[in-house]
RNA sequence: GGGCGCGUAGCUCAGGGGUCAGAGCGCUUCCCUGACACGGAAGAGGUCCGAGGUUCAAGUCCUCGCGCGCCCA
């Protein structure tokens, strides 16, 4: 084995294990009835651009969770893909139509498709790469577009399932209408933002000469479709008015007065004009009261027949300026005042949204929404963190019909045919005859589904569905979705209804909702914006697994993330700290370790069955070595329970601290001191060093894939690939805290204690007394008889780490051991003597005892009053009454010697 | 209008009744000690948003505010 290079290549790296794994096969999942399997649906990207943080998060998350999987034994399959986004598509490649003047009219539905075709294997292939490049383990072989042939059959089966059930039916009704796009969207795409408006008030005289009423409105174009004129039936203002007519201003119509208890009497005057054709409750109560419904503005949002010679084919915006004005000039205009109101516009391209009356294919809600919140509420699925739940459920105890048929061209057609007779057929292909009349001549429905609904069938139908394949039965139900709280509505409650419909079974079990990546501001991602970050750039510069752990470990129970560029860095520098361990650890083992696949392993042996094992044998070695073995054990213990309780920053945290704090800074430092002693000792302590070293690289593995495997290969290991290392942790319970119990070994935790806090008590006397970094010392410590077993024994490896000349270890009391000349701090009850030689460092001496006599003081005299407190002696559980007399007796003891070295120094 | 989340060190965040406070970054001082200066050592730094309340004891529980963000109607 080669010493490995001084520096990290991330880049070189991260592609070579990429293309080893790829080739291997080892992402690739196959049902294996002897495993358990585990499944992540990857929520689709869309084929409208590139990869953004949030997908670099989203998927990284699920890579993590995938790999984690695989070495916990089961068999794991991530199943990726792309959406063909129907709207979202359209949006783009009408955008890029409209730069050369054209529309998609202009091309026709054939060649639009063609184009966009076109455009999907060009995003495609640049969306896989950027996949790739991010190390993510899908099993590539799978990969599914929504538009496949067979995801497409499945997308129509449900259709026609659904409308022979009776559950999808067709009807005229207000839907929101897309000027721009010309297509009707669901009520969630819909997005309310507050604007600036007029709202004027307008004077509807009476039908025989009355003076009539006031309304107040902020649409003045829609008078040309007004039915009516309601108030509330309790407003005495109108009450005599009610059942009488009166005049729609412009448009010269006598309308009734009527009245409805939807009318919001505070609201501008009291009394609305009722426009069925365009407002959503003008709808309902049109209905309600038998009005007709007027249509004024057409698909293209312009003024129809209704406007007369003078408004037809109008723009809306021109129109409402150019009736206002008319209005005005007919002196109707009783007042005009600013009005803030929520304004709907397009959630894909923010275009003001027409409430529109046509003919739509709807989705009939409530019996399927039944059983997804039962599946919810009785913990069949579960949302992480746990309060999504509640947000999933108010939803879908409100919901409504889903208008599910959209007038574009990009996506799954509606199976329904025409026959000339009237009669309507759902079928996947044209019907040879007409049930009806025999006749032959069908024409398809030229909508097509609404891009939700086929991404709703996902998790089944990538799995071979409506066939029963194995892969079906196997991986159905899916583990976990790990998502985006924007699309809980859109996606993932949908996914629940049609699992649970189409398969009578919830389609997965965990729900994780991811934050969202803003930027430091606290600013929404976006390219629009500015304020984007391109992951791949970052990539390039720090490397994927830095990327991936920057992100992963920010991901707290918060809704939101914020994100820097310096975060990726500092895990950067967290890399190449590891980097750096695994040089050192290799250069300890020299060429006496075996590598690659030694050890005398035979090959394909499960390394989980030596490791309890060898963890076990190794409680003979040196303190350091049984440390570190446990505290490696508690690690691994704690990062798994966090991954199972998908709380990811948990996890990183658990091993930058285990890694950086505990086996850099102290076992490494203290490993040197067995190394140099040769012997039995280093023999251990290597193979303890190379051990839990790779050991936390199967840990840390799932979030940074890359450079653990390469440090993973560069020391004795068994198997090809960390990838197929099996985890260190017991995932039954019980097993587990046996397992914990047998690795964690208490004496030497206790011992280490002892180490770390001498070292720290003695280089910060060092730091205080002015004493040169370099400069050596004798060193004295003075313990209690009960401490100085463990300081005795560790003192070799406490000596070189706080640079002594000679650690002595003496009995409290014992003065002849003091140095000439000595000055004295306490640690704890222990007593640590320095010779000092100037007076500026007995000067120092001093002040740092002064300032820890003050420290104590302060400590000792909050804690005394409370012991005088007669309520919290008798209240207060007695242990905690107990503990804190403890405390007290131990500060004022602290408080006496600090009193008596700071007198002895003669300062 | 309703719901949810957040407000703790300069920044990003942990901690959710009992040694009144932690981490990373940043900052200060010293150190290129044979894994690592993308590093090491030692430090400084906090009315835990505000006001009431519950409790022997409150960043931690309750109520009411204030500020920021998200969602639904």
């Amino acid at each position: 084995m080669q010493e490995l290079p001084t520096t990290y290549d991330p880049a070189e790296t991260e592609k070579r294990w990429y293309a080893t794994w790829l080739a291997r096969g080892d992402f690739h999942a196959v049902p294996d009835p002897r495993r358990r399997p585990y499944a992540i649906m990857m929520p689709l990207p869309n084929v409208t651009g590139e990869l953004h943080m949030g997908h670099a998060l989203n998927n990284g998350l699920q890579d993590c969770l995938a790999r984690w999987s695989r070495m916990r034994g089961y068999d794991t399959l991530w199943q990726p893909g792309m959406d063909h986004a129907s709207i979202a598509v359209h949006v783009v490649m009408e955008r890029r139509l409209a730069k050369e003047g054209k529309t998609r009219f202009d091309l026709g539905r054939e060649r639009f498709l063609e184009e966009t075709w076109k455009w999907k294997e060009q995003i495609g292939t640049a969306i896989l790469g950027q996949m790739q490049r991010l190390g993510f383990s899908c099993d590539w072989d799978r990969a599914t577009f929504t538009m496949d042939p067979a995801y497409y059959a499945a997308v129509e089966e449900c259709f026609i399932r659904l409308y022979r059930k009776g559950l999808i039916y067709k009807g005229k009704r207000m839907i929101n209408w897309c000027v721009k796009d010309q297509t009707s969207i669901s009520d969630l795409e819909v997005e309310y933002v507050q604007e600036e408006r007029t709202l004027y008030y307008l004077r509807y005289r009476g039908e025989h000469g009355g003076p009539g009423l006031v309304i107040a409105t902020q649409r003045p174009e829609t008078i040309l479709a007004d039915v009516a004129v309601a108030v509330h039936p309790d407003d005495e203002r109108y009450r005599a008015l009610v059942g009488t007519r009166v005049i729609v201003p412009v448009v010269e119509r006598a309308v009734p007065v009527i009245a409805d208890r939807r009318v919001e009497r505070s609201f501008g005057t009291g009394a609305v004009k009722i426009t069925p054709g365009h407002d959503p409750l003008d709808y309902e109560i049109g209905t309600e009261h038998g009005l007709p419904v007027l249509t004024c503005l057409d698909q293209h949002g312009r003024v129809t027949e209704l406007g007369g010679a003078k408004y037809q084919g109008k723009d809306r915006a021109a129109a409402r300026v150019e009736i206002a004005d008319d209005l005005r000039a007919a002196g109707v205009v009783e007042r005009e005042e600013p009005y803030t109101t929520n304004i709907g516009r397009c959630d894909r391209c923010q275009t003001i949204i027409e409430p529109y009356i046509s003919d739509q294919w709807f989705c009939r809600m409530k019996s399927l929404a039944a059983p997804a919140i039962q599946a919810v509420r009785d913990g069949r699925v579960r949302f992480y963190p746990e309060r999504w739940t509640k947000v999933y459920m108010d939803w879908m105890e409100g919901i409504r019909d889903w208008n599910i048929s959209r007038q574009l061209w990009w996506g799954h057609r509606i199976p329904i045919w025409y026959c000339g007779c009237g009669e309507i057929v759902a079928s996947v292909t044209a019907p040879a005859r007409c049930p009806a009349c025999g006749g032959g001549a069908f024409t398809q429905d030229p909508d097509i589904l609404d891009t939700w609904f086929s991404s709703a069938l996902w998790p089944f139908a990538t799995l071979g569905w409506p066939r029963e394949t194995p892969d079906l039965r196997y991986f159905y139900p899916t583990s976990a979705l790990v998502t985006a709280r924007d699309i809980i509505f859109l996606w993932v409650a949908r996914m629940i209804m049609f699992g649970l419909e189409f398969m009578g079974e919830v389609p997965f079990r965990d729900v994780y909702i991811n934050p969202t990546v803003l930027n430091i501001e606290g600013r929404r991602m976006s390219k629009s914006l500015g304020t984007g970050t391109d992951p791949l750039e970052l990539v390039e510069r720090y490397g994927a697994d830095s990327l991936r752990f920057a992100l992963i470990n920010r991901c707290t129970g918060e809704q939101d993330l914020r994100f820097s560029e310096k975060m990726v860095e500092d895990t950067r520098n967290f890399a190449n700290k590891i980097w750096n361990a695994a040089r050192f650890v290799r250069l300890a083992l020299g060429d006496a370790a075996p590598a690659g696949n030694g050890a005398g392993a035979p090959e394909g042996a499960a390394a989980d069955t030596s490791r309890e094992a060898d963890g076990a044998s190794e409680r003979g070695g040196t303190l350091p070595d049984r440390w570190i073995t446990g505290r490696f054990a508690r690690t691994a213990a704690d990062a798994t329970a966090a991954l199972e309780a998908y709380e990811f920053r948990d996890a990183c945290a658990a091993l930058y601290a285990f890694i950086w704090s505990e086996y850099c800074d102290w076992y490494v430092e203290m490993a040197k001191a067995n190394l140099r002693a040769g012997g039995r000792a280093a023999e251990g302590t290597r193979r303890v060093l190379a051990r839990v070293l790779a050991d936390t690289m199967v840990l840390l593995h799932p979030i940074m894939p890359s450079l653990t495997e390469e440090i993973w290969q560069a020391l004795p290991h068994q198997g090809e690939t960390i990838m197929a290392a099996a985890w260190p942790v017991p995932e039954d319970p019980a097993a587990r805290a046996a397992w914990l119990a047998r690795q964690v070994d208490q004496e030497a935790d206790a011992a280490m204690a002892e180490v770390v806090g001498l070292v720290h008590a003695v280089r910060g006397m060092r730091a205080d007394l002015g004493i040169a970094p370099h400069e050596t010392l004798p060193v004295v410590v003075f313990a209690p008889a009960a401490r100085r077993a463990a300081l005795e024994g560790a003192s070799r490896y406490v000596a070189p780490l706080i640079r002594a000349s000679t650690l002595t270890v003496a009995a409290a009391g014992q003065d002849a051991a003091r140095p000439a000349g000595a000055v004295s701090m306490i640690w704890g009850e222990i007593e640590i003597a320095v010779p000092v030689g100037s007076d500026a460092a007995r000067a120092a001496a001093g002040r740092r005892l002064a300032k820890q006599m003050g420290e104590v003081g302060r400590d000792l005299a909050r804690l005394e009053e409370r012991l005088r407190s007669p309520s919290f002696l008798e209240r207060a559980p007695a242990e905690i009454v107990a503990a804190d007399r403890e405390r007290a007796r131990d500060l004022a003891g602290r408080r006496d010697r600090l009193a008596r070295y700071l007198a002895g120094l003669g300062v």
